[in-house]
DNA sequence: GTCTATACTTGGATAGAC
DNA sequence: GTCTATCCAAGTATAGAC
């Protein structure tokens, strides 16, 4: 894109390639975030990996920040549909932690949670950002409540552990674990962990009485 | 301090107050990076917090970065001695729990974690500095693994979940209920978090026949 | 050892040409 | 809608006065 033409280029519409230039960007924020953090997601970056001008950043956003906020919410929209994908076909908790390890991978290969985690280390920067990326993990919270409150409810864990605890502890597991494997360039002790999650989820199900696959009580077939 | 006097204050030893001044510009890095973030933490920020001159980053500690760094390990050295502390007096892993919940408020008001994960996040935007950050956090992973295999081999969860393994979700489940009480400058979530896990470990510690607070086997007296 | 002053660089943001 | 040019603010780092 960018210096493609001097006008609009063939096959495409009088509308101009400025959506295609907003993708752009927001594909440049997010890999600007991912491989150079919040500190170094500057207008001038992004720009650069969007092959187009630093000037159109505040032509189509305003301002950095809210480029990276819409880089926040293209992720979030992104997560949310695959996530629920991936839920909707795990039976069981043993299923669920293998959803959640096949989509942490894939994650952390997009970069999606980098970018979620260096939007929340940079509020701290810059004023009034905070409440903005809170608002956007909101759903993500909601959508991890409402996934183990459906799968805890068959384990008699449902009665110690409330469902938005958890999902709290999930949410901040996930986050923590990201940062950690950024940190060292290395998923393998993430991947570990994965893996004995998954037995304890089994050994959970089993005490529930309830074998691994079968529908729950809850289940309307 | 700084504008003290034009001579040696007195009751100074001919040092100087050379020590006073890093002490201080180490203070400012940590209360930088607590509040104002990675990208907040410019060595203007830094010195003014210090009630010194910008300049001075430079002279004692070469580069903002090396001020950092030097933050990171002054935390580090003092939640070390305080974890130490606090673990050795714990028995059993209901009162490890309560000494987690305990030093995560201090460490939540301190910022302690706050540099940890502004450090962390921000290694991304500086060439170089991961592997520097992650030198200086393998001492906490190793803590935590330590603590946790001496508490988990007198529980059942010994026989499936090694200890480097749980010390690696503890150290992230750290990070990022920091991060996320951080962002919406509320603890609340953690803390609910923690009355669970004391719930939790005071049910696995009666699966395995050992009352809480009585010594392990491997307890010498 | 500390401060002031300054050179240099980078980044946010705007104006105007095309 | 996009690009070039430019202004201005902030940051790193250094030199030299005190």
């Amino acid at each position: 894109m960018a210096k493609s033409g001097t006008k609009a280029a063939v096959g495409r519409p009088e509308s101009g390639g400025a959506q295609e230039t907003r993708d752009a960007l927001i594909s440049g924020a997010i890999g600007a975030l991912k491989e150079e953090g919040f500190a170094g997601a500057s207008a001038r970056e992004i720009a650069r990996r969007a092959g187009c001008n630093q000037g159109l950043v505040f032509y189509h956003f305003g301002s950095v920040t809210n480029l990276l906020l819409a880089a926040l919410d293209e992720v979030s929209a992104v997560r949310q549909v695959h996530y629920q994908a991936l839920v909707d076909r795990a039976r069981g908790l043993g299923e669920l932690v293998d959803a959640a390890e096949e989509v942490f991978e894939e994650d952390l290969d997009a970069g999606h949670i980098a970018v979620l985690a260096e939007m929340i280390a940079g509020a701290s920067a810059t004023p009034g950002l905070a409440p903005e990326v809170a608002a956007r993990i909101a759903p993500w919270r909601q959508f991890a409540s409402d996934t183990l409150g459906g799968v805890l409810s068959e384990t008699p864990l449902a009665t110690i552990v409330e469902a938005d605890v958890a999902a709290h502890a999930v949410v901040a597991l996930y986050l923590g674990l990201e940062m950690l494997a950024h940190l060292d360039g290395d998923r393998t002790a993430a991947m570990a962990l994965f893996a004995r999650a998954r037995q304890l989820a089994v050994l959970v199900q089993a005490l529930s009485g309830s074998p691994e696959g079968e529908p729950g009580p809850e289940e309307k077939p």
